[in-house]
DNA sequence: CAGGCTGTTGACAAGATTGTTAGTAAGTCC
DNA sequence: GGACTTACTAACAATCTTGTCAACAGCCTG
Protein backbone atom coordinates (compact mmCIF):
# COMPACT_ATOMS: atom_id res chain seq x y z
CA UNK A 1 0.00 0.00 0.00
CA UNK A 2 2.91 1.94 -0.57
CA UNK A 3 1.64 5.41 -2.09
CA UNK A 4 5.08 7.06 -1.22
CA UNK A 5 5.74 7.89 -4.88
CA UNK A 6 5.52 11.17 -5.69
CA UNK A 7 4.78 11.90 -9.38
CA UNK A 8 6.43 14.59 -10.83
CA UNK A 9 5.24 16.46 -14.16
CA UNK A 10 6.57 19.89 -15.43
CA UNK A 11 5.07 22.72 -15.01
CA UNK A 12 2.72 22.94 -18.33
CA UNK A 13 1.54 19.28 -17.67
CA UNK A 14 0.74 19.92 -13.88
CA UNK A 15 -1.32 22.55 -15.16
CA UNK A 16 -2.70 21.20 -17.63
CA UNK A 17 -4.05 18.08 -15.62
CA UNK A 18 -5.06 20.46 -13.05
CA UNK A 19 -7.05 23.24 -15.74
CA UNK A 20 -8.72 19.83 -17.35
CA UNK A 21 -10.43 18.59 -13.27
CA UNK A 22 -11.09 22.00 -13.13
CA UNK A 23 -12.86 22.19 -16.36
CA UNK A 24 -15.39 18.88 -15.36
CA UNK A 25 -16.24 21.05 -12.39
CA UNK A 26 -16.44 24.05 -14.63
CA UNK A 27 -18.97 22.46 -16.51
CA UNK A 28 -20.81 20.77 -13.83
CA UNK A 29 -21.55 22.87 -11.52
CA UNK A 30 -20.14 26.51 -12.99
CA UNK A 31 -17.39 28.94 -11.71
CA UNK A 32 -18.83 29.07 -8.16
CA UNK A 33 -18.87 25.54 -8.01
CA UNK A 34 -15.24 24.98 -8.54
CA UNK A 35 -13.23 23.64 -4.97
CA UNK A 36 -10.01 23.31 -4.61
CA UNK A 37 -10.08 19.64 -2.98
CA UNK A 38 -12.11 18.13 -5.31
CA UNK A 39 -9.86 19.52 -8.30
CA UNK A 40 -6.37 18.47 -6.23
CA UNK A 41 -8.10 14.90 -5.81
CA UNK A 42 -9.44 14.85 -9.53
CA UNK A 43 -5.93 15.92 -11.01
CA UNK A 44 -4.24 13.40 -8.63
CA UNK A 45 -2.50 16.00 -6.51
CA UNK A 46 -2.92 17.76 -2.96
CA UNK A 47 -4.48 20.92 -2.83
CA UNK A 48 -1.46 23.08 -2.27
CA UNK A 49 -0.35 21.83 -5.34
CA UNK A 50 -2.92 23.38 -7.73
CA UNK A 51 -2.30 26.85 -5.40
CA UNK A 52 1.28 26.32 -6.07
CA UNK A 53 0.69 26.99 -10.06
CA UNK A 54 -2.23 29.16 -10.08
CA UNK A 55 -1.70 31.34 -6.68
CA UNK A 56 -5.56 31.47 -5.87
CA UNK A 57 -8.81 29.77 -6.06
CA UNK A 58 -9.80 32.94 -8.14
CA UNK A 59 -6.74 32.75 -10.37
CA UNK A 60 -7.40 29.32 -11.10
CA UNK A 61 -11.31 29.56 -12.05
CA UNK A 62 -10.00 32.62 -14.16
CA UNK A 63 -7.41 30.15 -15.94
CA UNK A 64 -10.17 27.64 -16.71
CA UNK A 65 -12.80 30.00 -17.63
CA UNK A 66 -10.55 31.39 -20.05
CA UNK A 67 -9.16 28.29 -21.69
CA UNK A 68 -12.79 26.95 -21.76
CA UNK A 69 -13.51 29.95 -23.83
CA UNK A 70 -10.64 29.87 -26.26
CA UNK A 71 -11.64 26.02 -26.67
CA UNK A 72 -15.13 27.29 -27.29
CA UNK A 73 -14.27 29.88 -29.67
CA UNK A 74 -11.88 27.22 -31.67
CA UNK A 75 -14.44 24.87 -31.77
CA UNK A 76 -17.34 27.05 -33.52
CA UNK A 77 -15.20 28.89 -36.02
CA UNK A 78 -13.85 25.20 -36.78
CA UNK A 79 -17.75 24.38 -37.26
CA UNK A 80 -18.49 27.55 -39.33
CA UNK A 81 -16.01 27.26 -41.45
CA UNK A 82 -16.14 23.45 -42.30
CA UNK A 83 -19.69 24.16 -43.55
CA UNK A 84 -19.36 27.73 -44.94
CA UNK A 85 -21.08 28.79 -48.14
CA UNK A 86 -23.42 26.28 -48.56
CA UNK A 87 -26.82 27.19 -47.74
CA UNK A 88 -28.82 23.73 -48.38
CA UNK A 89 -26.72 22.25 -45.87
CA UNK A 90 -27.13 24.84 -43.31
CA UNK A 91 -28.93 21.86 -41.17
CA UNK A 92 -26.07 20.28 -41.50
CA UNK A 93 -24.01 23.67 -39.80
CA UNK A 94 -26.56 24.02 -37.22
CA UNK A 95 -25.75 20.49 -36.33
CA UNK A 96 -22.18 21.38 -36.51
CA UNK A 97 -22.79 24.17 -34.04
CA UNK A 98 -24.74 22.14 -31.84
CA UNK A 99 -22.70 19.13 -31.27
CA UNK A 100 -19.85 21.93 -30.75
CA UNK A 101 -21.83 23.39 -27.76
CA UNK A 102 -23.42 20.38 -26.39
CA UNK A 103 -20.58 17.63 -27.12
CA UNK A 104 -18.34 19.13 -24.20
CA UNK A 105 -20.81 21.31 -22.18
CA UNK A 106 -19.55 24.20 -23.79
CA UNK A 107 -23.45 25.45 -23.76
CA UNK A 108 -23.29 24.84 -20.26
CA UNK A 109 -20.14 27.21 -19.46
CA UNK A 110 -21.53 30.15 -21.42
CA UNK A 111 -24.87 29.95 -20.14
CA UNK A 112 -22.98 29.56 -16.25
CA UNK A 113 -20.67 32.10 -17.22
CA UNK A 114 -23.44 34.73 -18.36
CA UNK A 115 -25.55 33.61 -14.72
CA UNK A 116 -22.85 34.93 -12.76
CA UNK A 117 -21.95 37.76 -14.40
CA UNK A 118 -18.55 36.88 -14.62
CA UNK A 119 -15.99 39.29 -16.43
CA UNK A 120 -14.25 37.72 -19.53
CA UNK A 121 -11.25 39.00 -21.02
CA UNK A 122 -10.70 37.39 -24.08
CA UNK A 123 -12.33 34.83 -26.51
CA UNK A 124 -15.69 36.47 -27.96
CA UNK A 125 -17.50 34.68 -30.22
CA UNK A 126 -17.09 36.52 -33.53
CA UNK A 127 -21.01 36.66 -34.32
CA UNK A 128 -20.32 39.60 -36.51
CA UNK A 129 -18.63 37.95 -38.94
CA UNK A 130 -20.85 35.32 -38.77
CA UNK A 131 -23.72 38.17 -39.22
CA UNK A 132 -21.88 39.91 -42.47
CA UNK A 133 -21.26 35.92 -44.26
CA UNK A 134 -24.96 35.02 -43.67
CA UNK A 135 -26.05 38.62 -44.83
CA UNK A 136 -23.79 39.06 -48.03
CA UNK A 137 -25.23 35.04 -48.91
CA UNK A 138 -28.89 36.51 -48.10
CA UNK A 139 -28.78 39.48 -50.36
CA UNK A 140 -27.32 37.05 -53.20
CA UNK A 141 -30.40 35.34 -52.92
CA UNK A 142 -32.73 38.39 -53.14
CA UNK A 143 -31.64 38.68 -56.68
CA UNK A 144 -32.95 42.30 -57.49
CA UNK A 145 -35.43 43.14 -54.86
CA UNK A 146 -34.68 45.10 -52.35
CA UNK A 147 -32.34 43.68 -49.40
CA UNK A 148 -33.49 43.08 -46.11
CA UNK A 149 -31.78 45.24 -43.90
CA UNK A 150 -28.27 44.07 -42.27
CA UNK A 151 -30.20 44.17 -38.76
CA UNK A 152 -32.62 41.36 -39.69
CA UNK A 153 -29.85 38.91 -40.85
CA UNK A 154 -28.17 39.56 -37.20
CA UNK A 155 -31.40 39.15 -35.57
CA UNK A 156 -31.62 35.76 -37.48
CA UNK A 157 -28.03 34.85 -36.51
CA UNK A 158 -29.06 35.94 -32.62
CA UNK A 159 -32.16 33.80 -32.76
CA UNK A 160 -30.18 30.71 -33.66
CA UNK A 161 -27.50 31.55 -31.55
CA UNK A 162 -30.69 31.35 -28.84
CA UNK A 163 -31.60 28.49 -30.34
CA UNK A 164 -27.97 25.74 -30.10
CA UNK A 165 -26.74 27.46 -26.52
CA UNK A 166 -30.30 27.15 -25.22
CA UNK A 167 -31.13 24.15 -26.33
CA UNK A 168 -28.36 21.59 -25.02
CA UNK A 169 -29.54 22.61 -21.31
CA UNK A 170 -33.15 23.31 -21.39
CA UNK A 171 -33.96 21.04 -24.47
CA UNK A 172 -35.26 17.85 -22.65
CA UNK A 173 -37.56 19.91 -20.90
CA UNK A 174 -38.97 22.00 -22.86
CA UNK A 175 -39.41 18.90 -25.34
CA UNK A 176 -40.95 17.03 -23.13
CA UNK A 177 -42.97 19.57 -21.92
CA UNK A 178 -44.81 20.01 -25.50
CA UNK A 179 -45.70 16.60 -25.73
CA UNK A 180 -42.50 15.37 -27.65
CA UNK A 181 -39.96 12.75 -27.25
CA UNK A 182 -36.67 13.69 -25.42
CA UNK A 183 -34.14 11.43 -27.10
CA UNK A 184 -31.50 12.61 -29.13
CA UNK A 185 -33.52 12.33 -32.40
CA UNK A 186 -35.82 14.63 -31.44
CA UNK A 187 -33.34 17.33 -30.69
CA UNK A 188 -32.14 16.42 -34.30
CA UNK A 189 -35.74 17.06 -35.55
CA UNK A 190 -35.47 20.46 -33.68
CA UNK A 191 -32.49 21.81 -35.31
CA UNK A 192 -34.08 20.72 -38.85
CA UNK A 193 -37.17 22.72 -38.59
CA UNK A 194 -34.75 25.32 -37.05
CA UNK A 195 -33.10 25.08 -40.43
CA UNK A 196 -36.29 25.20 -42.21
CA UNK A 197 -37.31 28.22 -40.36
CA UNK A 198 -33.85 30.08 -41.06
CA UNK A 199 -33.90 29.20 -44.72
CA UNK A 200 -37.70 30.52 -45.09
CA UNK A 201 -36.19 33.94 -44.00
CA UNK A 202 -33.64 33.71 -46.74
CA UNK A 203 -36.41 33.83 -49.42
CA UNK A 204 -38.01 37.32 -50.33
CA UNK A 205 -40.81 38.11 -47.81
CA UNK A 206 -44.36 37.22 -49.26
CA UNK A 207 -46.13 40.25 -50.37
CA UNK A 208 -48.44 41.47 -47.63
CA UNK B 1 -28.36 52.19 20.40
CA UNK B 2 -30.88 49.96 22.29
CA UNK B 3 -31.63 47.24 19.34
CA UNK B 4 -32.67 45.02 22.47
CA UNK B 5 -36.77 45.31 20.57
CA UNK B 6 -37.55 41.96 19.57
CA UNK B 7 -39.60 41.59 16.34
CA UNK B 8 -42.23 38.66 16.69
CA UNK B 9 -43.74 38.00 13.66
CA UNK B 10 -46.28 35.16 12.81
CA UNK B 11 -45.05 31.93 11.24
CA UNK B 12 -46.37 32.48 8.02
CA UNK B 13 -45.30 36.36 7.75
CA UNK B 14 -41.71 34.95 8.95
CA UNK B 15 -41.10 32.63 6.13
CA UNK B 16 -42.85 35.07 3.38
CA UNK B 17 -40.15 37.04 4.56
CA UNK B 18 -37.05 34.52 4.90
CA UNK B 19 -38.24 33.57 1.21
CA UNK B 20 -38.67 37.00 0.00
CA UNK B 21 -34.51 37.77 0.91
CA UNK B 22 -33.93 34.07 -0.21
CA UNK B 23 -35.50 34.56 -3.77
CA UNK B 24 -33.33 37.94 -4.11
CA UNK B 25 -30.27 35.46 -3.80
CA UNK B 26 -31.61 33.00 -5.86
CA UNK B 27 -31.94 34.88 -8.38
CA UNK B 28 -28.38 36.77 -8.31
CA UNK B 29 -26.70 33.54 -7.45
CA UNK B 30 -28.98 30.54 -8.08
CA UNK B 31 -29.75 27.86 -5.62
CA UNK B 32 -26.18 26.72 -4.50
CA UNK B 33 -25.39 30.40 -3.76
CA UNK B 34 -27.94 30.88 -1.35
CA UNK B 35 -26.24 31.43 2.55
CA UNK B 36 -28.07 31.49 5.38
CA UNK B 37 -26.36 34.44 6.95
CA UNK B 38 -26.93 36.67 4.01
CA UNK B 39 -30.90 35.45 3.96
CA UNK B 40 -30.95 35.89 7.69
CA UNK B 41 -29.75 39.18 8.00
CA UNK B 42 -31.57 40.50 4.43
CA UNK B 43 -35.05 39.15 6.15
CA UNK B 44 -33.96 40.98 9.97
CA UNK B 45 -33.48 37.94 11.63
CA UNK B 46 -30.85 35.82 12.95
CA UNK B 47 -30.10 32.74 10.73
CA UNK B 48 -31.10 30.19 13.68
CA UNK B 49 -34.66 31.74 12.98
CA UNK B 50 -34.11 30.82 9.50
CA UNK B 51 -33.41 27.41 10.66
CA UNK B 52 -36.45 26.99 13.13
CA UNK B 53 -38.89 27.70 10.16
CA UNK B 54 -37.09 25.70 7.58
CA UNK B 55 -35.48 23.12 8.75
CA UNK B 56 -32.07 23.57 6.87
CA UNK B 57 -30.98 24.75 4.10
CA UNK B 58 -32.23 22.57 1.85
CA UNK B 59 -35.23 22.55 2.56
CA UNK B 60 -35.34 26.42 2.32
CA UNK B 61 -33.94 25.85 -0.98
CA UNK B 62 -36.22 23.96 -2.03
CA UNK B 63 -38.97 26.36 -0.38
CA UNK B 64 -37.66 29.15 -2.49
CA UNK B 65 -37.54 27.35 -5.55
CA UNK B 66 -40.64 25.96 -5.53
CA UNK B 67 -42.21 29.18 -4.95
CA UNK B 68 -40.33 30.71 -7.85
CA UNK B 69 -41.24 27.98 -9.70
CA UNK B 70 -45.21 28.69 -8.85
CA UNK B 71 -44.92 32.67 -9.53
CA UNK B 72 -43.06 31.83 -13.03
CA UNK B 73 -46.37 29.64 -13.33
CA UNK B 74 -48.52 31.94 -12.41
CA UNK B 75 -47.03 34.50 -14.29
CA UNK B 76 -46.96 33.14 -17.52
CA UNK B 77 -50.58 31.76 -17.50
CA UNK B 78 -51.52 35.63 -17.02
CA UNK B 79 -49.32 36.48 -19.68
CA UNK B 80 -50.78 33.71 -21.92
CA UNK B 81 -54.33 34.51 -21.10
CA UNK B 82 -54.09 38.51 -21.49
CA UNK B 83 -53.91 37.94 -25.07
CA UNK B 84 -54.40 34.69 -26.43
CA UNK B 85 -56.24 34.05 -30.51
CA UNK B 86 -55.03 37.49 -31.19
CA UNK B 87 -52.28 36.15 -33.72
CA UNK B 88 -51.89 40.01 -35.05
CA UNK B 89 -50.83 40.40 -31.12
CA UNK B 90 -48.45 38.22 -31.17
CA UNK B 91 -45.90 40.27 -30.53
CA UNK B 92 -47.59 41.68 -28.24
CA UNK B 93 -47.63 38.44 -26.77
CA UNK B 94 -44.25 37.49 -27.29
CA UNK B 95 -43.49 41.26 -25.14
CA UNK B 96 -45.73 39.98 -22.20
CA UNK B 97 -44.24 36.83 -21.84
CA UNK B 98 -40.62 38.47 -22.19
CA UNK B 99 -41.88 40.81 -19.42
CA UNK B 100 -42.93 37.75 -17.48
CA UNK B 101 -39.70 36.08 -17.86
CA UNK B 102 -37.19 38.81 -17.64
CA UNK B 103 -38.71 41.48 -15.23
CA UNK B 104 -38.19 39.68 -11.63
CA UNK B 105 -35.58 37.43 -13.17
CA UNK B 106 -37.55 34.35 -13.83
CA UNK B 107 -35.35 33.37 -16.59
CA UNK B 108 -32.30 33.05 -14.55
CA UNK B 109 -34.16 31.00 -12.22
CA UNK B 110 -35.20 28.93 -15.00
CA UNK B 111 -31.87 28.69 -16.31
CA UNK B 112 -30.11 27.99 -12.90
CA UNK B 113 -32.22 25.28 -12.37
CA UNK B 114 -31.58 23.73 -15.33
CA UNK B 115 -27.76 24.27 -15.06
CA UNK B 116 -27.79 22.89 -11.05
CA UNK B 117 -30.45 19.68 -12.52
CA UNK B 118 -32.48 20.30 -9.33
CA UNK B 119 -35.12 17.77 -8.90
CA UNK B 120 -38.67 20.18 -9.22
CA UNK B 121 -41.46 18.69 -7.80
CA UNK B 122 -44.87 21.08 -8.97
CA UNK B 123 -45.45 24.54 -11.32
CA UNK B 124 -44.19 22.94 -14.62
CA UNK B 125 -44.68 25.10 -17.73
CA UNK B 126 -47.92 23.85 -19.34
CA UNK B 127 -46.50 24.10 -22.49
CA UNK B 128 -48.20 21.29 -24.09
CA UNK B 129 -51.40 23.65 -23.62
CA UNK B 130 -49.78 26.26 -25.34
CA UNK B 131 -49.09 23.78 -28.51
CA UNK B 132 -52.33 22.76 -28.58
CA UNK B 133 -53.67 26.53 -28.75
CA UNK B 134 -50.76 27.27 -31.38
CA UNK B 135 -51.61 24.56 -33.75
CA UNK B 136 -55.49 24.73 -33.43
CA UNK B 137 -54.93 28.67 -35.24
CA UNK B 138 -52.45 27.49 -37.25
CA UNK B 139 -54.66 24.93 -39.24
CA UNK B 140 -57.55 27.95 -39.24
CA UNK B 141 -55.21 29.74 -41.25
CA UNK B 142 -54.24 26.83 -43.46
CA UNK B 143 -57.57 26.75 -44.90
CA UNK B 144 -58.47 23.98 -46.99
CA UNK B 145 -54.21 22.89 -47.40
CA UNK B 146 -53.45 19.83 -45.37
CA UNK B 147 -52.30 21.26 -42.00
CA UNK B 148 -48.71 21.14 -40.78
CA UNK B 149 -47.95 17.91 -38.06
CA UNK B 150 -48.69 19.02 -34.76
CA UNK B 151 -44.63 18.41 -34.06
CA UNK B 152 -44.35 21.27 -36.45
CA UNK B 153 -45.84 23.44 -34.11
CA UNK B 154 -44.33 22.22 -30.93
CA UNK B 155 -41.17 22.90 -32.47
CA UNK B 156 -42.43 27.01 -32.68
CA UNK B 157 -43.48 26.81 -29.50
CA UNK B 158 -40.21 25.45 -28.39
CA UNK B 159 -37.92 27.70 -30.17
CA UNK B 160 -39.88 30.81 -28.66
CA UNK B 161 -39.45 29.67 -25.38
CA UNK B 162 -35.43 28.84 -26.38
CA UNK B 163 -35.38 32.33 -27.31
CA UNK B 164 -37.27 34.23 -25.00
CA UNK B 165 -35.64 32.61 -21.88
CA UNK B 166 -32.30 32.95 -23.25
CA UNK B 167 -32.88 36.22 -24.12
CA UNK B 168 -32.62 38.32 -20.85
CA UNK B 169 -29.61 36.51 -20.32
CA UNK B 170 -27.37 36.12 -23.18
CA UNK B 171 -29.32 38.36 -25.40
CA UNK B 172 -26.77 41.60 -24.33
CA UNK B 173 -24.16 39.74 -25.60
CA UNK B 174 -25.19 38.65 -28.61
CA UNK B 175 -26.65 41.69 -29.54
CA UNK B 176 -23.61 43.43 -29.01
CA UNK B 177 -21.37 40.77 -30.31
CA UNK B 178 -23.77 40.83 -33.53
CA UNK B 179 -22.86 44.90 -34.04
CA UNK B 180 -26.54 45.93 -32.93
CA UNK B 181 -26.77 48.24 -30.07
CA UNK B 182 -27.72 46.97 -26.38
CA UNK B 183 -30.51 48.74 -24.90
CA UNK B 184 -34.15 47.83 -24.03
CA UNK B 185 -35.01 48.71 -27.22
CA UNK B 186 -32.72 46.51 -29.31
CA UNK B 187 -34.08 43.64 -27.25
CA UNK B 188 -37.92 44.69 -28.40
CA UNK B 189 -36.97 45.02 -31.95
CA UNK B 190 -35.67 41.48 -31.43
CA UNK B 191 -38.63 40.47 -30.11
CA UNK B 192 -40.78 41.97 -33.24
CA UNK B 193 -38.50 39.76 -35.26
CA UNK B 194 -39.53 36.82 -33.30
CA UNK B 195 -42.65 37.50 -33.81
CA UNK B 196 -42.37 38.00 -37.55
CA UNK B 197 -40.43 34.72 -38.32
CA UNK B 198 -43.54 33.28 -35.95
CA UNK B 199 -45.98 34.32 -37.97
CA UNK B 200 -44.12 33.59 -41.72
CA UNK B 201 -44.34 30.07 -39.93
CA UNK B 202 -47.99 30.45 -39.84
CA UNK B 203 -48.76 31.11 -43.58
CA UNK B 204 -48.68 27.91 -45.72
CA UNK B 205 -45.41 26.87 -47.11
CA UNK B 206 -44.34 28.32 -50.42
CA UNK B 207 -44.41 25.51 -53.05
CA UNK B 208 -40.68 24.00 -54.02
C1' DC C 1 28.30 13.01 -6.63
C1' DA C 2 27.08 17.80 -4.80
C1' DG C 3 24.09 21.39 -5.15
C1' DG C 4 20.33 23.98 -6.65
C1' DC C 5 15.86 24.51 -8.73
C1' DT C 6 11.26 23.38 -8.36
C1' DG C 7 7.26 20.36 -8.15
C1' DT C 8 5.01 18.36 -4.22
C1' DT C 9 2.97 17.55 0.25
C1' DG C 10 1.45 17.28 5.35
C1' DA C 11 0.36 20.21 9.00
C1' DC C 12 -1.54 24.13 10.41
C1' DA C 13 -4.26 28.60 10.50
C1' DA C 14 -8.18 31.52 9.66
C1' DG C 15 -12.53 32.30 8.14
C1' DA C 16 -16.99 30.84 6.34
C1' DT C 17 -21.03 28.00 6.72
C1' DT C 18 -24.40 24.92 8.58
C1' DG C 19 -26.45 23.09 12.49
C1' DT C 20 -27.42 22.50 17.79
C1' DT C 21 -28.77 24.01 22.27
C1' DA C 22 -30.26 26.44 25.99
C1' DG C 23 -32.51 30.16 27.17
C1' DT C 24 -35.22 34.67 26.33
C1' DA C 25 -39.28 37.22 25.21
C1' DA C 26 -43.67 38.15 22.95
C1' DG C 27 -48.28 36.82 22.49
C1' DT C 28 -52.40 33.94 24.00
C1' DC C 29 -55.50 31.36 26.89
C1' DC C 30 -57.24 30.07 31.53
C1' DG D 1 -51.86 37.45 36.87
C1' DG D 2 -49.96 32.74 35.76
C1' DA D 3 -49.05 29.20 32.59
C1' DC D 4 -48.29 27.84 28.05
C1' DT D 5 -46.85 28.12 23.26
C1' DT D 6 -43.59 29.61 20.08
C1' DA D 7 -40.87 33.03 17.53
C1' DC D 8 -36.41 34.39 18.37
C1' DT D 9 -31.44 34.78 19.60
C1' DA D 10 -26.53 34.28 21.49
C1' DA D 11 -23.14 31.05 22.00
C1' DC D 12 -21.14 27.11 20.74
C1' DA D 13 -19.79 23.04 17.81
C1' DA D 14 -18.54 20.65 13.58
C1' DT D 15 -17.31 20.73 9.06
C1' DC D 16 -15.68 22.83 4.94
C1' DT D 17 -12.76 25.86 2.28
C1' DT D 18 -8.99 28.71 1.19
C1' DG D 19 -4.44 29.88 2.06
C1' DT D 20 0.41 29.61 4.41
C1' DC D 21 4.64 27.36 5.57
C1' DA D 22 8.31 24.45 6.25
C1' DA D 23 10.12 20.52 4.63
C1' DC D 24 10.59 16.69 1.27
C1' DA D 25 11.76 14.71 -3.29
C1' DG D 26 12.59 14.34 -8.11
C1' DC D 27 15.48 16.17 -11.90
C1' DC D 28 19.03 18.73 -14.04
C1' DT D 29 23.67 20.83 -14.23
C1' DG D 30 28.40 21.60 -12.36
Amino acid sequence: MAETKRKRRDAAAARTEILDAAEKRLVLAGPGGIRLQEVAADAGVSHPTVLHHFGSREALVDAVVERALQAIHARLVEALQKSRGEEAELAAMLDAVFDALAGSGHARVLLWIALEGRHVTGGEVPLSAVVDATHALRKSKHGRKKPPPREDTAHLVVLASLALVGLPVLGPKLLRNSGLENDADSMRRFRAFLAKVILRQFAPPPET
